[in-house]
DNA sequence: ATGAAAGCGCTAACAT
DNA sequence: ATGTTAGCGCTTTCAT
């Protein structure tokens, strides 16, 4: 028989002829319930479709089973952690819980999602780059790609200083030697380690850092615009950029088409992070790869282990791998 | 000053001096509290980083402001529909909420989830691709590509019969012939129409449908690596093979490669979804592009004016499009 | 303007 | 084996 309204647990204990008291041990299985009482509450649980309040449950039981991710914004790079980390939770025994205000990320978001849901809904957290990098009193949280360092937090990111490396000498072995560095957001700890190691492989090839080729670029195609620009439409402009992400790198692309350079020919490109933008320009961009479904899935599977009292890594960093595709090719002859 | 518990509402009224009624006014932003008190409950309130509990909130309020979108899991068909209801959900005032168990979705998910969630934690849920078509008592639903066809619900969809034409008519109209249909579950509604489509165009070309070349797939890689396996390895081989959606088409891709078969010089593919991963293919998928995001986001929309009371259409029905990418060429002369 | 008290749906002692 | 009772953290009358 379905009703307007919501089945909750003095239905069934009515309809069973119970107390919710025992409703609740069948629920939850605990014992002290006859075989032939629990037949009968289950029957009416499944005709009466019941299923506890996650809410109720939650507020008086400090458990629920439910696992959360947040995140500022569900964008491509989030949701990719998230399919990660929805591959590996059923092999948990949790349930998975994304959240997000829709905004844009105010400061402290992270904090202001995991005072509502934690203690409440969910038995601990994946934050999904937190501005803020505090500990959280009570709740178990795993960081992915903090904006700041690690700290007290067990944290899951990929190894941004070696894809730097990475990115310049793939450059470096085309041929390249006057090659540019599109930077990220100054305040971020992955756009400095980017630019560390485009910064270290140049040095090892015994190759000079014009610090006029080095410019901020703050992650985002707009920002990234005017000093992608900036870098191509000089004399003596660089026969290739390495931008900071990928987002950059396609500002660097724009900016070559509006200067008439054709890419790879006239100049090299190189992003980082390979979000499927990537493959999608024109030509297809040669980027950096961190492997993001797996640092949702690592993510998760740490958070588990933490939930259940079990011993996490402070800090996993995951490889970096170079993607070649279409934007990258030895520097045009002088 | 940081404790180690969850700071709650009680915290704040001790805290400020008043009850906790007049720190829950504040936070409501309720008549009836003085200037004065306001402030200064607000300065607690900022100072111990209050932030009230959506379970215990829900269970008294029933009014929540956060809106839900239940997927089976998360993979890339529902993640692209996160991110078109994710750009919305901030110009609609709510909050968003996305869960999953993870498993695989075992029939009635959408009715377990729901009322897990309902009347406790959301105000109104999106539900993607429900198994089961029920309406739902005093819950606002919108349902997005259900498994059956319309019915009680408000609905969301895509023109699943129009795009199996187009996908089919392309292939036609490259040369092919013996085409062969790798279908979706057969218990979905979309997967029927997508093969009635199919069938559709073939019958208007006057070709021929091998059934023996119509084989379930069951919209899963997994699921789909034997039966492609089994179309491409037969003399009579197709020249072409229509795969029900995206992940499908990718498992005849792999399928091909494990053959030798060369694509599409020897077969020719075409997908359909336009999930990101089908530009991100070896080579990059032909497909049929459903406007996922924008689904998601009418879906959202749709959602916030059925909790506010607002009419919504009852069926809305957002168009196909093929996209062609390098899948797909005239089938090889014998 | 403020606070006391009841209760949302559930679980966990503690009776019986 | 079952029921009674007391809250979980919050909102909401209703007094004061």
């Amino acid at each position: 028989m379905e009703q307007v309204t919501r089945v909750k647990m003095a239905d069934v204990a009515r309809t069973a002829g119970v107390s919710v008291a025992t409703v609740s041990k069948v629920v939850n299985g605990r014992y002290g319930v006859s075989q032939e009482t629990l037949a009968r509450v289950q029957q009416v649980i499944d005709d009466l479709g019941y299923e506890a309040s996650l809410g109720a449950r939650s507020l008086r039981s400090h458990r629920t089973n439910v696992l959360g991710i947040l995140v500022a914004e569900f964008e491509p790079f989030s949701t990719e952690l998230l399919k990660g980390a929805g591959s590996v939770v059923a092999s948990t025994g949790y349930e998975l819980l994304a959240y997000s205000g829709g905004g844009g990320g105010e400061v402290g978001w992270e904090r202001r999602y995991l005072s509502r849901l934690s203690g409440t809904l969910i038995d601990g957290a994946v934050i999904v780059t937190p501005t803020v990098l505090d500990t959280y009193p009570g709740v178990p949280v795993i960081a992915i790609d903090p904006h700041a360092g690690p700290s007290g937090l067990p944290t899951v990111d990929s190894d941004n200083l070696a894809g730097g490396v990475m990115a310049t000498e793939h450059l470096i072995s085309l041929g390249h030697r006057r090659i540019a560095h599109l930077g990220g957001r100054t305040d971020l700890d992955s756009a400095r380690l980017r630019e560390q190691g485009f910064r270290q492989a140049m040095a090892a090839a015994g190759l000079p850092v014009d610090e006029s080729l080095v410019l901020p670029g703050g992650y985002r195609r707009l920002t990234s615009a005017a000093p992608a620009h900036d870098l191509l439409d000089r004399p003596d402009r660089p026969t290739a950029v390495f931008a900071a992400n990928d987002l950059s790198a396609l500002a660097v692309l724009d900016a070559a088409r509006d200067l008439g350079l054709r890419v790879p020919h006239d100049v090299s490109v190189v992003g980082f992070d390979n979000v499927p933008e990537s493959a999608l320009s024109e030509p297809p961009l040669t980027t950096v790869a961190q492997p993001l479904r797996e640092m949702g899935a690592t993510a998760l599977r740490m958070l588990a282990d933490l939930v259940s009292g079990r011993e996490v890594p402070m800090h996993l960093r995951l490889a970096t791998e170079l993607h070649v595709r279409s934007t990258t090719a030895p520097p045009p002859p002088f």
